[in-house]
DNA sequence: TGAATAGTGTCTATTAGACATTATAAG
DNA sequence: CTTATAATGTCTAATAGACACTATTCA
């Protein structure tokens, strides 16, 4: 590689690099609960699937890369976290890792897939490193992104009822919501199909499909959130 | 160094690793304006303050260290933006960005600094690199957090007038907000210092300190934002 | 006094939240 | 019919937004 030399007189090659890996939280919902996906490994225990970033490769497609060969799980749209960068994190060495989030429907995960129940953003188990940290900021991550549109992961189905979404909500916030004033929240941002569920007892209920293009109410993070995560510690 | 294996095979030294660097977006406001503090080279013209990230270091340390080797600043809080990992986003080779943000009042920073207003997230003059996507970053995530607490950094002083707080929002969201809807969703996070500040022309204003771990209203994001900065640009 | 700015009261339209009512199915 | 569930209407309290009014200073 040639030595180039920028301005301030750094090079490429001035002092050591840091090995750089990535991380991933994938959050479904199973049983009504949160639940994150995780790999065991004899020596680590369980742990977020991740790999180290290949030469010239995007963390995005290390990423991708990483749940594909760790966790049978492909095309999935993740987002950043942050940047885990202590020096002391990884007994192997000077090792940093980029976090990402998502959430994947159940039905997409394989089935023998390792889940692990989420309370409050905390994994049920313990996890190695600092992969408990990652989960908590994915939690925070996916309620944000929820109470800005409706169901952007698709963790149900393209047609659904208004009671699968709330049942869907509750799970991702951990409290029951009032039905209808959820079902004002997200009127707005559902289309309807016509179509009605086979019913269950009752009346049955309308399917409906998201709207394009739609975002929710700002109320609606203060009507789903009864409180922050503290992604601080 | 010792070549520790973990359960998967990887060692850290497999395979090249990235070259690290951080650049930090540092806001103000000047003249009524968001501006961004930038530093000026010969080779590359307008960038973020910057460097590469040494061995063992943080990279919030490094951010630090850039801060004040390049600009003259000290003891900022800083924010995660984003990791830029384009790898042909550098000429000089595969190197990756940890991107942060920050605000500092425009009194912390040296007298000449090189300051670039910036309108709706976008510098006002081109800057190097995807540097004008940090900056993107760095005003929504600003916005998102002085919707959520009282001028936490400290860009005006420790006491303050609600018209001082006002101006100083109608700067960062680049709108006009109406004086008596700001002053109530602002007034529970405020402590009145029983002073008031010298008159000008009409009745003095009172002085106000921050009130110590108040949330603002969640409606207040929708009071302040008249809209979202397209930050997947 | 008037001018200027700070701060507050009032009215309206909206809406979250609670509750009641109607609608539509199965048995 | 009864029972169960979906969907909507109604009422109240809270509040954003607009506007007006009062309060306090200086000239």
């Amino acid at each position: 590689m040639s030595e180039w030399r920028n301005a301030s007189g750094n090079t490429l090659r001035d002092y050591p690099r840091p090995s750089l890996a990535v991380d991933v939280a994938v959050l479904t919902v199973a049983e009504a609960r949160l639940h994150v996906l995780v790999v065991e490994s004899p020596h680590d225990g369980l742990a977020l699937p991740g790999t180290f970033v290949h030469p010239n490769e995007r963390t995005r497609d290390a990423a991708d890369r990483a749940l594909r060969t760790k966790a049978g799980v492909s095309d999935v749209e993740m987002h950043q976290l942050a940047i885990f960068d202590d020096p002391t994190r990884d007994y192997r060495g000077w090792v940093m890792s980029m976090a990402y989030g998502t959430a994947v429907a159940r039905d997409r995960l394989p089935g023998n897939a390792f889940l692990v129940g989420v309370t409050d953003g905390e994994p049920d188990e313990s996890l190695a490193w600092d992969h408990a940290r990652m989960v908590r900021l994915a939690v925070a991550d996916l309620r944000a992104r929820y109470a800005d549109e409706v169901d952007p992961d698709y963790l149900i189905g393209h047609e659904f009822t208004v009671l699968e979404l709330r049942q869907l909500y509750e799970a991702i916030y951990e409290h029951a919501l009032p039905k209808d004033t959820f079902r004002r929240q997200v009127s707005d941002g559902l289309d309807s199909t016509g179509k009605v569920s086979s019913a269950a007892g009752g009346r049955p209920a309308e399917l409906f499909r998201r709207r394009a293009g739609t975002y929710l109410p700002r109320s609606a993070a203060g009507v789903f959130e009864a409180h922050r995560i503290d992604v601080t510690r």
